[in-house]
DNA sequence: TACTGAGTAGAGCGATCACTCAAGTGCTCG
DNA sequence: CGAGCACTTGAGTGATCGCTCTACTCAGTA
């Protein structure tokens, strides 16, 4: 395609990037797709030519495309065989930074519209639930590498998951971080209570 | 007004709890005015006489009356002087069992609005943290009575906050009530672990 | 030069949106 | 009876929704 051109991104991901953070923001339905096209300097055409089932089709592939970035936010914050009570903790404050730093706009990709869409589109509530479930694969295989029991990783995966989406909630709600903060260190100590667990 | 009508409600409360289920399950802009008026069987008139600010109005109605019940669930699950940690575990199995009986669209009366209009509507954020807010206090008073410290008591109530919030979302997408279970146990033992705190 | 296919462009479509308003109904008073 | 008030009714408004469709640009190829 291109060679050099370094800076420019293709029409695809434009339009990805722009209902990435609309959706996030402002939910399914609260975004149109006219916004989108606005934010993404491209045409009804464009959106059509990449994305043939229209706004649900794009809404699944930007939960996708979500789902897997933070994912690899989760697995740069926890590297195999490092130390999984202090990522935790360290997760928790960079979530804490990136909600403040966003004035409370940017927390979770896939929350806002997993619960708008959960009971309404059957297409959009699985890729918001492979992208959840992308997430707890990661935490529980770290949580098992530290020595944690099967059982008790998925557990401990799926608490650290609800602390932080809970915390998300609350702190965009009451526009303050503590929530987050709260959570975290409530979320870190949980993990080392697991570790330190007979194994 | 009425002297023996036990059956009949009033206009303006059957606006509002069908306006409390259809916003819930799918969220601020994806429910319409009419479907509101279909399912309430009620007028424009009606709506715009008792919500002159029309559907914002409305919402922010809709999230300070589902506050209020949320609220007195609360303080029935925790009533004074009772078991503070038997109280988390068997309000944790009452959500799971009513998310699972409605087929997983009724969790949160709150958290799908307020996630969608945090960053839009200042008026219905706030009612939505005042909502979340009066919750806390009730756990809050409820785990200080019980001898938790001041501190650690809204620690506690954000941790249970977070927890059950997290757990419906993900409860929601992955169409499952594991993570509710998970989340109750996690939460117990975190209530435990506080009681036994030197206060 | 002519052709092809990928992608762009945006006017226009019917449907639906939140909302307004003038004309009611029925109840409680004097 | 009739005035006044609380509330209801629903057709109509302009705006916006998601989406379609035809026409277009332009790089690559023969």
């Amino acid at each position: 395609m291109s060679l050099d051109k370094s800076k420019e991104v293709d029409t695809r991901t434009r339009i990805l990037d722009a209902s990435g953070e609309l959706f996030r923001r402002r939910g399914y339905s609260g975004t149109g797709l006219k916004a989108i096209l606005a934010a993404s300097d491209a045409a009804y055409g464009s959106l059509y030519y990449f994305f043939p089932g229209g706004k649900e089709e794009l809404a699944a592939a930007t939960l996708r495309a979500g789902g897997v970035v933070y994912r690899e936010l989760v697995e740069a914050f926890f590297p195999e065989g490092g130390d999984v009570v202090n990522a935790t903790q360290v997760f928790f404050e960079g979530a804490a930074t990136m909600v403040e730093m966003t004035d409370y706009a940017d927390a979770c990709p896939i929350a806002t519209v997993a619960l708008e869409v959960a009971s309404t589109s059957e297409a959009m509530r699985q890729a918001a639930a492979e992208a959840f479930e992308s997430w707890l694969e990661v935490l529980e295989r770290r949580f098992r590498e530290a020595g944690i029991s099967s059982v008790r990783a998925r557990e401990v995966a799926v608490e650290f998951f609800c602390a932080i989406e809970g915390a998300f909630l609350l702190s965009r709600t009451l526009r303050s971080t503590a929530p987050i903060v709260i959570a975290g260190r409530a979320s870190s100590a949980v993990v080392a209570a697991a570790l330190a667990e007979p194994s």
